[in-house]
Parts: structure tokens; C-alpha cells; sequence
DNA sequence: TGTGAGACTGGAACGGCGTTCCATTCATTT
DNA sequence: AAATGAATGGAACGCCGTTCCAGTCTCACA
């Protein structure tokens, strides 16, 4: 598990083949199959690992809103410091890393004093809003993983941006230079705000 | 582009290989090379062209909630009569079909009076939600793609909720029973919905 | 009308992938 | 000392994306 979170975080998830990971282990690609199933397994239990590390703990003694946040600061941390777990994430929602998230934030919904029938919604809605923004994270550290730093290659895409008709997209056109300067950890943060912010105009 | 369509819908985005569809096109795989750089390539352009043409018309006689609740419906529908869609657009959240679909989400956005700081936050919240979402569909259907139908998968997957443990899982436990009784439908309008009221508070 | 050039084809070949298979070693129990 | 099941490691299989390139086809221009 090990070797195989360090070759994700080396290589990225295209670098984490069966050859590679025996090769690092001095072992045969045939023995990994006898602890994991198959390559999803493998990334479910590396993605499993990691989330279980930046998961908040003494979570009670925070208010609900509060609670949530942290949570989701987990989630973004665990991210940002491991990229592949934002594509792993979002691109298999069923796995336990998920559940174990949707738990976290079921718990806090039902804190919140929101109806039953709402539960279930609101819930759903931070966790996909968080696994949505996971995989944009996810892809834009892996496009820009050779050489040039985040800021740089921002400023790339949003020439290219800049480029487009103006006629057609001008939301585009005035969103772009914010592109660079922006923040990931506020856009996401403000993103659970705004959600919880609407839940609490449900309750 | 029809038939790599064709073959995304009946054999999933697994079946879409480059043999395939020449199979399907009676040429040779690298004749396809010719028309398109690499398999990135041809999943985007089939993705665009699914979402152009679920983009719906005439926005502008709509309030901007309207606006925004019509866009994401038809986000929505794209991906349910197409699930690969829902997988590709939040694998690629750099293509040209979730740029478009950002473009729509932003001027109603700006539509809405939000001041300049706001936009960028509200709108890519809206569009991360529905990324988020469109993961969970895409693996869904695909999951439960061979012999039974949506109701009994879910219901399978409900029954292996019930399993875990109830002390570490109440949430879990509680909600499992609404996952095969409920409509993917309302849940995504209602995370659009809980958003527009959080946006709405910002104003 | 003939011809050359560029657009386009189709199939072979390459390297790498996930996965399977199985003879073998190793550790533990009887 | 023998037996047994857990674990190994490397060869082999089939399939994938991609590259390569000898051909064919089309059509503007000499």
C-alpha cells in the first residue's frame, strides 16, 4: 500500500501499473493478485488510505456548519496533497472512501434539524459538489504536472480562453484573468458555504 | 461520429476502441487518425456533440433561476440518455462542452444581480454539482448495465448498506432505504435548487 | 487530356497494459 | 519428518492506443 501511494504520487495514476508496483516490491506482477482483486480494488484501497488520514477527528464538539467544513477541508486537503485521489473519487463513487464521506456529512445534515425528507438531498448535494470539484482539481494538477508551476499554466488556459468569440461567450471572456489569481481552497470552501447557506433556508 | 455514438451507447465507453469503430466504419483503425488527433479527442467531440444538442433554445424569455434550472435539466438528460456523457464530462472538465456549459451558468449567473466577486464562485458551485452528479449516474448505469433493471441494483446496493455497522453508519443506515425508491431526476433538481437559495442569500 | 500533389485509406506492427496460470517456495501444524 | 495451505514470481495471453507507410483517390492546373 505503501509503494503503491508513493508511485501514485510520483508518477500519478498512469504510473501505478502492476509491472511498476512489483518491480518497486522485487516481486512478480502475479503476486499482487493474490491480496488485491483487481486494479480497481488496488486504487480503492490506496484512495481508502488517504481519506481515512485527513478525516477530522473530535468532530462532536464542533457546531454542525462547522463540522461540515472541516470535513470538506479534509477532503480538499487529502486532494491537494495527493492529486489522484480527486479523479479515484469522483470517478467511482460507490467505493468506501465515498460512503465513509456521505456519513460524515449525513450526520451533520441531520444536526442541522433538517426534515427527513430533505436528508437525504442535502447530503448528496455537498458530496457531489465536493466530488465534482475533486475532479477538476484532479485533472488540471495532472495536465499541468511537466514543468511549469499551477500559476504559469492557469495563465495558458486562459489566453486560450481569451481567444474564444467574445460575442458568444462573454462570461468567459470576464471570468478568465480571474483564472490565475484564484484560489482553490476559497473557491471550494465558498462552494460548501453557498450550499450550506441553501440548506439553511430549508430547515 | 454517428457510429462512435452508437457504439458508446450499446457497448459503453469500454467498447468505444480504436478497432472498433473501424469495424463498424469497414476501414482500418489508423484511418480514424486522420479525422482526430487521439481517443481524448473522439470522446470530447461525441461528448460535444451530445450536449449541443440537449442545450436548450430560447433562455432568454426565462427568469435567470429558470434559465439555470432549464440548462441543468437538459445537462441532465443528455446524460441519462447517454450515460458515458455523464463520465466524460467529469473526467474532462477542460473540454469544450463544459466550458459551454460554465458560459450558460455564468450569465444567468450575472443575469441574477450576483456582484462581480460572487460570480466565479456561484457559478463554477453549479457547475461542479452537476459534474459531481454526472459521475455518480455514469457509474451507476454502467455498473448496473448487464440484466437487471435500476430499481433491483439499487436495491442490492441498499441491502449492502444495511450491512455495515449501524453504530459507525447511522446516516447510512437511514438513508439506504430511499436509495431504490428514489428519482435521479428530483435529486438533481434539488441540489440545483439547495445552490440557487444559497446563491439567492449572497445577493 | 495528362499529371502531379495532397487528401485520405487500411492494415501491419510495436510496446505496454491488466489479467491468468502455475510450478515453486515458505511457514506452520500435526 | 511429512503434509498442507498461504504466498510468490515470472511467463504467457489477448487487447489496447498509437505509429507507420505503401497504396488509392480526387481534382486543380499545365
Amino acid at each position: 500500500m505503501q509503494a503503491a501511494i508513493s508511485i501514485l504520487d510520483n508518477e500519478g495514476a498512469a504510473g501505478l501499473t502492476f509491472r511498476a508496483l512489483a518491480g518497486r516490491l522485487k516481486t512478480g506482477s502475479g503476486a499482487i493478485y493474490w491480496h488485491v482483486a483487481d486494479k480497481d480494488e488496488l486504487l480503492a484501497a490506496a484512495t481508502d488510505h488517504v481519506i481515512a488520514k485527513f478525516e477530522p477527528q473530535d468532530v462532536g464538539r464542533l457546531s454542525p456548519q462547522e463540522a461540515i467544513r472541516a470535513l470538506a477541508l479534509g477532503v480538499f486537503d487529502a486532494i491537494d496533497s495527493h492529486p489522484w485521489v480527486g479523479a479515484q473519487l469522483s470517478g467511482n463513487p460507490f467505493q468506501y472512501a465515498v460512503l465513509r464521506i456521505l456519513e460524515g456529512l449525513g450526520t451533520q445534515v441531520v444536526a442541522l434539524g433538517i426534515p427527513e425528507k430533505g436528508r437525504f438531498n442535502a447530503a448528496t448535494a455537498l458530496l457531489s459538489f465536493m466530488l465534482g470539484l475533486a475532479a477538476q482539481y484532479a485533472v488540471a494538477s495532472h495536465h499541468f504536472r511537466d514543468g511549469s508551476d499551477r500559476t504559469t499554466a492557469l495563465r495558458a488556459v486562459a489566453a486560450k480562453w481569451m481567444e474564444l468569440d467574445p460575442e458568444q461567450h462573454p462570461f468567459i471572456h470576464q471570468v478568465a484573468p480571474l483564472l490565475p489569481v484564484h484560489d482553490d481552497r476559497e473557491q471550494f470552501m465558498a462552494g460548501i458555504d453557498l450550499i450550506l447557506a441553501g440548506i439553511d433556508t430549508s430547515r
